[in-house]
DNA sequence: AAAACGGGGGC
DNA sequence: GCCCCAGTTTT
C-alpha cells in the first residue's frame, strides 16, 4: 500500500525529470573527466554539502586537477586546498576535512575508502547523507541518501512521519523496494529543487499533487 | 536545540 | 543589498 504509493510517485517523477544522477559522474557535482570512484565521489560529496551543483563542480574540478589522489591530498597545504575549493563555500572547513579525511584513508585504510557505514561515519564531515551517497553512487551498494529535500518532501507528501533525517532514512527504506532506493535521490531531490521548493512550492505544476497530503497554496 | 561555517545566484 | 541554499560539527 505505502510501497505502491512511493513507487508510483517515483515513476511519475522519473517521467517528469528524466535521467540524472547525484552526485555521480553524470551530475554537476563531479565533472566528466573524473572517474566516479569512491575517492572522487567522497570528496565531491563533501564539497557538495550546502552547495549548488555548479559551484561544487567548479571546486572539484580545480581541486582534482591539482590533487588527484588520497596520498597527495593527505599532505596538501590546507590553505591552498581552501583556495581551490572556495566556490563550494565553507572553504576552510571543507579543506581541513578533506585533508584530514585523506590522512585517515592513507594511514588506516590503505588509501582506500572503506565500505562499511560505521567506518565511513568516522571520517570528518561524513554524516549519514554523505556516506549513503558514496555507497550508493560509487560502490553499487543500495542506500537511501536523505538530504533536506528528501526529508521535507517525504513528510509533506505523507509518505513518512518523521522528525529527523535518520528516521526518514529508515522509514523510506521500509516502504521502498531496494532496487528503487537510488530513484529516491534522483527524483525526490530534483523535485525539491525545481517544483516542491522549500518555501514556495509550485503546487500548480506538481505532477504528484493529487497524492500529496501537504498541498500548499490553499489548493485542496 | 541552536549556532556556526560561506560563497554564489536570484531578485 | 537581502534572502536562500544537495550537512555536519560544535556549543
Amino acid at each position: 500500500m505505502a510501497e505502491k504509493d512511493i513507487c508510483e510517485i517515483l515513476d511519475i517523477l522519473s517521467e517528469r525529470h528524466g535521467q540524472g544522477a547525484y552526485p555521480g559522474r553524470s551530475s554537476e557535482g563531479l565533472g566528466p573527466e573524473w572517474e566516479p570512484d569512491p575517492f572522487h565521489v567522497l570528496i565531491a560529496t563533501i564539497l557538495s554539502q550546502r552547495t549548488r551543483d555548479e559551484n561544487t563542480r567548479r571546486a572539484s574540478d580545480s581541486l582534482f586537477r591539482r590533487y588527484d589522489s588520497p596520498e597527495s591530498l593527505a599532505e596538501a597545504d590546507v590553505d591552498e586546498v581552501a583556495e581551490l575549493v572556495r566556490p563550494a563555500g565553507f572553504p576552510r572547513q571543507k579543506a581541513r576535512a578533506i585533508v584530514d579525511c585523506c590522512g585517515v584513508l592513507v594511514r588506516d585504510h590503505g588509501s582506500r575508502v572503506p565500505e562499511s557505514l560505521e567506518e565511513l561515519l568516522t571520517l570528518p564531515m561524513v554524516g549519514r547523507k554523505t556516506a549513503a551517497c558514496v555507497r550508493a553512487y560509487a560502490m553499487g551498494i543500495p542506500a537511501v541518501c536523505v538530504d533536506t529535500h528528501v526529508h521535507r518532501i517525504s513528510n509533506l507528501m505523507g509518505l513518512v512521519s518523521t522528525r529527523t533525517p535518520e528516521e526518514t532514512e529508515y522509514a523510506l527504506m521500509g516502504i521502498t523496494p531496494r532496487e528503487r532506493w537510488s530513484d529516491i535521490n534522483r527524483y525526490l531531490v530534483r523535485h525539491g529543487q525545481t517544483v516542491c521548493l522549500p518555501n514556495r512550492p509550485r503546487c500548480g505544476e506538481c505532477p504528484v499533487r493529487k497524492m500529496c497530503d501537504g498541498r500548499a497554496d490553499g489548493d485542496r
